[in-house]
RNA sequence: GAUUUGGUAGCUCAGCUGGUAGAGCAAUACACUUUUAAUGUAUGGGCCCUGGGUUCGAAUCCCAGCCAGAUCACCA
């Protein structure tokens, strides 16, 4: 139990003047709400005979007593709307108590309350409700930030210090209203997907989270332990290589919205847990599956916004297709005037040192291409770009490419600088499949900690024939960043990950 | 992980080259029946992030640590 201040103190001890006084703080009832505040106002015209016997519950966000009447604050789930009480209406008989004495001394700021009433004009026009019935739903114990709009618009004592936001996201969600439209767009965002999956035909489905060995992805995995099973577990860090199981059992297309796990380092756009669509669907290659992204993001974009354009930050993203499309070699040579199409281990590297690209020497030949795009691509690519045909070092679960040696078929889009998906044919050949598996152990042997680990039972399911498969994966955080124009992935996620709090 | 900025009342923030801790809102008390950042009068409220150091004296200067933001690098 903390210190309790001063206005902690207060509420505690209005608390009980209610209770002595007959007025439950925490009453067990429902309470018949009729309609919403944003609702009343966006429709109430004086004069009108609707809205006259309504019925709203919610906080009291603010209070202007003046003797033997008040306006205050009512805010719900939609908004705010200006509440009137006097005295003698919610108070017809003797007992002024419920007005004198529980309205205007014992309530707090931050209280629910009932309220039944009727929609009226105040001389300065403003809609608000008279209120006749008052009732105390339930009391708060500590006191909400106060955040005030002057008469010029302009916020005063805004809650803003992202630690508190974050740690306490309940204060930033009930004081900052907006943060609201973010989450309830995110949740848009799902629906719109779902929707579009759906009409193609396409079936949810949920794999497992506690996986024995982790797989799907080049990452380091969180592990736990089974008591009973006595067996170590990891926490996800992709879902891929169990929907393949799904389609090598004869689903034609699946998909699943993951919470995945990577243990690695956290920024505004890494948090530790995250959330990826996957999506594999069978006797499809990577150029449908890129027709598929492109029409199903416009129209995720067209469902949130009305629109296929939209504002993030300063650019304004159109998802309108078609996207640009180039490979990766195209994208290097329209970004820095350099074709390395042909060019062997040493001369990458000497390429990338003239462009004063960052690299080592334990980088092979498929991931100096990926530095050399990384730094000269990238950051140039602010509308939805599809860079297809990754080196073959890099995707070990893609499929290599038809025509081109060296490389596989394989997508990512790319959108205001930042992969929003990855996607490729996927790897049927069992034979081949394992060849990858075991360069990658060699991989950890040298003290890769993101190679993947060899996956017996998921060879044996390639082995009993997987068709030719289309496999995407959208960062869901990344997105909802793009679609919400928010900054950082914390702000997409109702309760990031934080650091314990200290006492 | 590197660089950088910050941590003072419930909230938002002042506090200069060291000299008794400040404002607005919120809270408490009184007044006020159409206000709206309500108003007026009065009142209370602080481990100045933590620990060392310098000094007669530290919120302030120095060192170390903790926490957080921003930017950069790597994984989505």
């Amino acid at each position: 139990m903390h210190h309790l201040t001063e206005q902690e103190l207060v509420r505690r001890e209005n608390l009980n003047k209610l209770v002595s006084a007959g007025i439950e703080p925490y009453p067990s009832t429902t309470f018949e709400v009729n309609s919403f505040a944003i609702e009343i106002k966006n429709n109430f015209a004086d004069g009108d005979q609707t809205y006259q016997s309504v019925s709203l519950a919610g906080r009291l966000m603010s209070r202007r007593i003046m003797g033997k009447a008040s306006f205050g604050e009512l805010q719900d789930n939609t908004g705010r709307i200006q509440i009137y009480i006097s005295r003698d209406d919610i108070c017809p008989g003797e007992d002024k108590t419920l007005y004198n004495d529980a309205f205007k001394k014992w309530f707090d700021l931050g209280d629910f309350i009932g309220i039944k009433g009727y929609a009226f004009y105040t001389q300065m026009g403003e809609c608000t409700i008279h209120v006749t019935e008052l009732k105390l739903l339930s009391k708060a114990l500590r006191p909400l930030p106060v955040v005030k709009k002057d008469e010029d618009g302009k916020v005063h004592d805004a809650f803003t210090d992202p630690e508190q936001r974050y740690r306490q996201r309940y204060v930033d969600l009930v004081v900052n209203n907006h943060i609201k439209d973010v989450f309830v767009k995110r949740t848009r965002m799902y629906n719109s997907m779902r929707a579009y999956l759906n009409a193609k035909g396409y079936l949810e489905v949920e794999t497992p989270v506690l996986q024995p060995l982790y797989g799907g992805a080049a990452a380091r995995p969180f592990t736990t332990f089974h008591n009973t099973l006595d067996m170590k577990l990891y926490l996800r860090i992709a879902n891929e290589l169990y929907l393949k199981r799904l389609i090598v059992g004869g689903f034609d297309g699946v998909y699943e919205f993951s919470k995945d796990f990577r243990n690695e380092g956290m920024s505004r756009y890494h948090n530790p847990e995250f959330t990826q669509i996957e999506l594999y669907v069978a006797y499809k290659d990577y150029l449908w599956m890129m027709d598929l992204v492109e029409e199903m993001v416009e129209k995720v974009a067209l469902d949130m916004h009305g629109t296929t354009k939209v504002q993030v930050g300063e650019n304004i993203i159109d998802f309108k297709r078609p996207w640009k499309r180039y490979t990766m070699y195209e994208a290097i040579q329209h970004f820095t005037g350099i074709d390395i199409s042909n060019m062997d281990e040493t001369e990458l590297r000497k390429t990338a040192h003239e462009l004063k690209v960052h690299v080592d020497n334990t980088m092979g030949k498929g991931k100096l291409i990926d530095e050399i795009f990384g730094e000269t691509c990238e950051g140039n690519l602010i509308q939805p770009t599809f860079i297809t045909d990754y080196p073959v070092e890099m995707s070990p679960l893609a499929k290599k490419h038809a025509t081109k040696p060296g490389l596989v078929e394989r997508f990512e889009a790319i959108c205001n600088k930042k992969e929003i998906c990855n996607a490729f044919s996927e790897l049927n050949d069992p034979i081949d499949q394992r060849q990858r598996f075991e360069s990658q152990l060699e991989l950890g042997k040298r003290g890769d900690e993101e190679a993947m680990m060899l996956d017996e039972d998921f060879l044996r399911a390639l082995e009993y024939g997987m068709p030719p498969t289309a496999g995407l994966g959208i960062g869901m955080d990344r997105l909802a960043m793009i679609m919400t124009n928010q900054n950082s992935i914390q702000d997409v996620l109702f309760f990031p990950q934080m650091k314990p709090e200290k006492e």
